[in-house]
DNA sequence: CATATTGGTAAGCCATAACTTACGGTAAGT
DNA sequence: ACTTACCGTAAGTTATGGCTTACCAATATG
């Protein structure tokens, strides 16, 4: 499954609070490092579950690394979600139907 | 975060499998448990990380214990990536300003 | 009642995840 | 050229997560 690598980037809280700090705009590994309370490598491995996932992408930039969000990863979360919106519809309304037959 | 519990209740791919097969109808842990490669017990642990996320909800019929899909833990996970989309869209956008600015 | 169904919980095991420090490698500045 | 800045990776430690078996409580069934 392709989902098991968004979900598990975004589920730990530290590797989510780097990503929404990308939100305003792409930073540099050091700068991601100054605003979290984990050194600058744990940020790095972060980064690099983020980038796996397609959550975010690189850009070398001479001696720094830009960091800026990809929305790949966010397709994919969107897309499980609203396939799965209907179906739970579906289900709730059968239940519901399910519980009147047997009142 | 209320989303750590989320993202991390549907990031295990046994859960997942497990959440989505209460998309057809409510079912008991047993029968969730024949469709799993994984023992009763184990089911019945996850189910207790579903519940606690508020994507699956019990409902106690005497002798057994019928779980279905709760939509709490689904709105709760749409919110978030949709409060994500509009921000990421306009990071993307600066980004692209940024790049033909400089070049 | 006695027994079988159903299922939650405890204890223990093992893999993995998240962090640290230490290191190396490349680009920038002087 | 030397030194500083930036950052990825390796190695090692510790915590946590997912699984199993064993056990126990509660309801249904004969």
């Amino acid at each position: 499954m392709a989902y098991t690598e968004v979900f598990t980037a975004l589920a730990d809280p530290t590797r989510r609070h780097i990503f929404e700090a990308l939100r305003e705009q792409p930073k540099t590994v050091g700068s991601l490092a100054e605003s979290q309370p984990v050194s600058r490598p744990a940020v790095s491995q972060h980064l690099k579950v983020l980038v796996s996932a397609r959550l975010v992408s690189v850009e070398p930039q001479g001696n720094r690394r830009l960091y800026s969000i990809k929305r790949d990863g966010l397709e994919d979360l969107r897309r499980y979600l609203e396939s799965f919106w209907s179906d739970a519809l579906s289900a709730y309304g059968a239940e519901i139907a399910r519980r009147m037959k047997n009142e």
